[in-house]
DNA sequence: GATATGCTAGATAACGTTGTCACGTCACTG
DNA sequence: CAGTGACGTGACAACGTTATCTAGCATATC
């Protein structure tokens, strides 16, 4: 009784599965059988075994087990930001989807910033993470990933498609959601219509911008740069695009915003100002129905967006060997009046 | 050439540490030398390995790498529900934190259950964690944790206390918070206040409601049972609780709501109504301050909680042994009109 | 009663790392 | 010129599991 007859020493003072088996007397692979449930253990064993195992306090270290068996049931999400709704809706949704799977979820944001995202995307790889669910940052390139793809990881992106490699994206239709908008605004008779979102390098804004364009154009209206402000949507930012919109002999009558962020940012300003365009948003947000008006958005699912994405990832971890594909998910209008105000 | 001269065909085909040593013609402990940095390693031979490492696209084994050590660098965050915006705060700061630290994090919600709380902190114990943040489900009892705290885990309660162990919790001034929108309300003129929170197993709820009424009894008011609703803030119980306070020879002239998701219910309802009762909420919320009237809340800042619980958690990592603590964070009243809705 | 069969149990080798130790080699010292 | 370090290197065991394989034993079969 010269060292631990109890637990070992080791790893926090943990019990091992050795401990296990030393206190029961049996075999070391007599434990690992009962802990895993398998069959071919007698009645007897078991009980001496779980016993033990009551008794030490055992519970098995999933990070062994999962070196030996070579995977992790792990899933790596990356995003922009947890703390923007939009993004922990998103989260909500794929937590759930890993839940249900069995595994576990790591979470992180890359805060638009594409190193950033390549630092955590590889961390997460070193972990072995068995798959990846990436919100790309403005800028990144993901042919870092690449290594990590032909090792068998499992990247779906969201949101935003990956750059400069082949993989499952599920996106909104941003293009025939700005699209939508414009077609709304155009009907309630407006012709001057402002368009503020985030910064062009931003595939979701360019995107939008390219179906606010190629709607006006096919209505046969002129595409006006000077409607147009892209941006990170800072106060700042968006005072100076009002301001620069609103003035003028041919201010704009509409405005479409290109996001949640900057939605909320055109409001803020707005409610200082003694004009009130026309609005509509791009994604919907908690209260936007209480506001008066209530502010008409396009409407997409960002937990539809999540669970497909998630579901797909799945799909995928199960052996699913079908071509890459990418996914996009209707978005809708939901008028409330703040994009029903007559020119 | 027989079998793989390139990487190894084990885990998913990636090259291991073996691998590059192999290759480079050194011993394996070289390469771990020079993965790591450490000093002792001739220019020849580290130049070799690097070749070697780069030749195969070697990325070491973070897991084996933890397991040889005895830690993770990973901490568990497991809160109510990742999607509302106050925990998505919350989980923002603590991962921000976590990334300062080199650590990565495991998310997961609970979603108000005690038992799947259970189930995801000891599914982060068994993933040996080296910390975990919880928000507490409503009814939980944390004496599950003990063996884990024993063996070195160091958990960190937030925004509601743990049940059943001594452990440091980072909470919200809730008591003060509720007695600043009483008092408040009081010097408007109000005496007929209600209060609509969630329900009363719920630390937060129960500690505001205390507030509440300590200070109506302070004040020399009665406490009316009959003005107090408590209960998961869903439409239809926010739409009774309300019918029952507004109706009546004596109405409430003023409302209390205990969470941001009472005071969107109760604004929601109230917006189908006649009357306007004054109100201030618990919580702030985006968008509180371009509602007509402005939403007066108590604000408390989760960043600031999710921050310090995460601070307090890497300072115990770092073997900072000083007593079980608990942090209360202040709350601040912010008027924006709707409770300076004289009676 | 001897052999074939089935089942349980445990030794042993992995998984991919790091820590410990022992072994050269070389320059420096007395 | 032998003795002493310091330095560079690699064998080997460990971390806590699971998979494979073999041994033991009871039962079934002829």
């Amino acid at each position: 009784m010269s060292e631990g007859t109890q637990a070992g020493r080791r790893t926090g003072g943990r019990p091992t599965m050795n401990d296990v088996a030393r206190l029961a007397g049996v075999g070391l692979k007599t434990v690992s059988r009962v802990v895993n449930g398998e069959p071919r253990v007698s009645q007897a064993m078991a009980e001496r075994v779980r016993a033990a195992i009551e008794a030490l306090g055992y519970s098995p270290h999933e990070g062994a087990r999962l070196l030996r068996r070579g995977q992790t049931a792990c899933v790596g999400l990356l995003l922009e930001d947890v703390a923007n709704p939009f993004y922990s809706a998103l989260a909500g949704a794929v937590e759930q989807v890993a839940r249900a799977n069995g595994f576990l979820l790591f979470t992180a944001s890359s805060e638009e910033d594409a190193e950033q995202e390549r630092e955590l995307a590889l961390a997460f790889c070193a972990r072995r993470v068995d798959g990846l669910v990436i919100v790309p940052a403005a800028t990144a390139d993901h042919r870092y990933l690449k290594p990590e793809i032909d090792a068998g990881v499992v990247a779906v992106f969201v949101d935003r498609p990956a750059v400069g490699i082949a993989a499952d994206a599920v996106l909104a239709d941003n293009v025939g959601g700005t699209r939508t908008a414009v077609v709304h605004l155009l009907r309630q008779g407006h012709r001057r219509i402002g368009f503020i979102a985030d910064a062009a390098e931003i595939f979701t804004a360019a995107q939008r911008l390219r179906g606010y364009r190629d709607e006006l154009v096919d209505s046969g209206l002129p595409f006006d740069e000077s409607l147009v402000a892209m941006g990170h949507p800072e106060p700042h930012f968006v005072h100076a695009a009002l301001d620069s919109m609103l003035a003028g002999p041919e201010p704009v009558t509409a405005l479409i915003a290109g996001n949640n962020r900057a939605t909320v940012a055109v409001l803020r300003d707005l409610s200082t100002r003694p004009q009130q365009p026309a609005l509509v948003g791009f994604d919907d947000f908690e209260l936007a129905d209480l506001l008066n008006p209530g502010v008409t958005v396009i409407a997409h699912d960002p937990v539809a967006l999540g669970k497909t994405a998630a579901d797909l990832l799945f799909r995928r971890l199960q052996g699913y060997r079908g071509p890459v594909q990418t996914i996009e998910i209707a978005t809708r209008l939901v008028p409330r009046g703040s994009g029903e105000i007559p020119r």
